[in-house]
DNA sequence: CGCCGGCTTGACCACGATCAATCGAGGTGG
DNA sequence: CCACCTCGATTGATCGTGGTCAAGCCGGCG
């Protein structure tokens, strides 16, 4: 069967013209395309706020794509502590580790709309095609890219330089344009446990950087960068010498 | 030409039988098997202490295994600071992501001998064999699942924690024997810098689980483990309940 | 309107960073 | 062979960031 020349129905969601810059979207939105041949085998389904879409443990027998909403890839720990691995936004790729059970829960942050797909169907599809694998090497290796990035934040940085990198870090993802306000999907409590701090840290944080000009709070699921290199140099820790 | 029939020349170093159970290292070991049909273009060298092998953004032609010695992957920060990702142990693939610039710096802990491998070579290997692609998913997903157990140490743990799952992930990586004293090859300075403390609080660490008898320390670059149970609960939090 | 959950702010405290002094092993030279 | 030097490890004293506890605050919703 020729699947590759499957390329009917344009999907609806603005995957092509994107501003963003950040090396690791770029390959997670190219994948994109070649999943399109997978169409006939995608489910979508639905999730509301704080389900649970897939759990620690569970078979990792199909793979998920954001359509719509914000995800949490998340581990608890048994005396209450949560760690959050990474947030998952529209158009990203989840649950793409090659083993047989997922290593992480995913949750739904917001009302989220995803698209599963049966892995072995893509195994079978990149047999064929070198460059689906290619790929694929290609999405792997950014996610751990990415991981190590976050590594580099949580080896060697403090509270308000974590927040400012995870601020840029949105902003890259998402395309915000400057000046514009930026959706804060999650709540204080998830980008605490993403960056390792207290929920009260955050906060803190948001204070002091509003104090100093960089950022404005419209309300609490918005912020607006004011001034982009000077963050960058909070969270690079140039800002005080 | 006939890649997959080169099994002449059996390497020299034991990797075939290995009690230590870390899916981690488990997958990087197999791995090795099929890299003797690239001996041929494989280049050893050898590094004193401290000497780079590669530097963060040089080009990325080229990845490494260890033959002997301990590699550190580190990234420096324009202030001094410095953060190591991981450590590499003979047997261990080094430089395997899928981007053209090494994202890392790699030094030599110890005394190092490497042997270097052409990218594009595994690349031509992988396109006729699909066991060599899987190993190297396998691989990619391995490095990544173990980046992103670190990340939720670096999130969640404190000090000693930390300090305790160091020593059992260095410990199934390493073939000790239970009751062995353990090499600590990388200096205290290395194991701060990995695990994002500061040295003092890598020593007070020591001092502590020494303290309680769940380490024996003969001298600066040995140590015992004593009570493996014990030590995994300190790691895990579930110390004093 | 009043409740409830999440956010914010302040007061206090502790863990770990910083600074400083000492120890100890390995290496070099007299 | 020992004295000396150096570098890393260790231990103690002090300080500060960020965690903990507690009290408002705000916005959404019944």
């Amino acid at each position: 069967m020729s699947v590759k020349l499957q390329l009917v129905e344009p999907e609806l969601e603005p995957l092509s013209t994107r501003s963003g810059c950040g090396k690791t979207t770029q390959t997670l939105r190219t994948l994109d395309h070649h999943l399109r041949v997978l169409r006939q085998f995608g489910a979508q389904r639905h999730f509301s706020r704080n389900q649970t879409i897939f759990r620690e443990g569970d078979p990792a027998d199909r793979f998920y794509r954001v359509i719509s909403g914000t995800i949490r890839l998340c581990r608890h720990a048994p005396d209450g502590r949560r760690h959050i691995a990474e947030f998952h936004l529209p158009g990203d790729l989840v649950g793409f580790v090659d083993h047989a059970e997922h290593s992480y829960t995913a949750e739904a942050v917001t009302a989220v709309t995803v698209k599963s797909y049966p892995r072995n169907q893509l195994e079978r599809l990149g047999a064929s095609d070198p460059d689906v694998r290619s790929r694929v090497l290609m999405h792997l290796s950014a996610s751990l890219l990415s991981a190590q990035q976050h590594l580099f934040v949580l080896g060697c940085r403090n509270a308000k330089e974590r927040f400012a990198e995870f601020l840029l870090r949105l902003a890259e993802r998402t395309d915000v344009l400057w000046g514009a306000p930026m959706e804060l999907t999650m709540g204080r409590r998830d980008i605490a446990d993403h960056l390792g701090v207290t929920i009260e840290s955050i906060c803190r944080s948001i204070a002091a950087l509003k104090k100093d000009g960089l950022v404005t709070v419209p309300n609490t699921h918005q912020l607006i960068l004011n001034n982009v290199a000077k963050l960058r140099a909070v969270a690079d820790g140039r800002d005080a010498l």
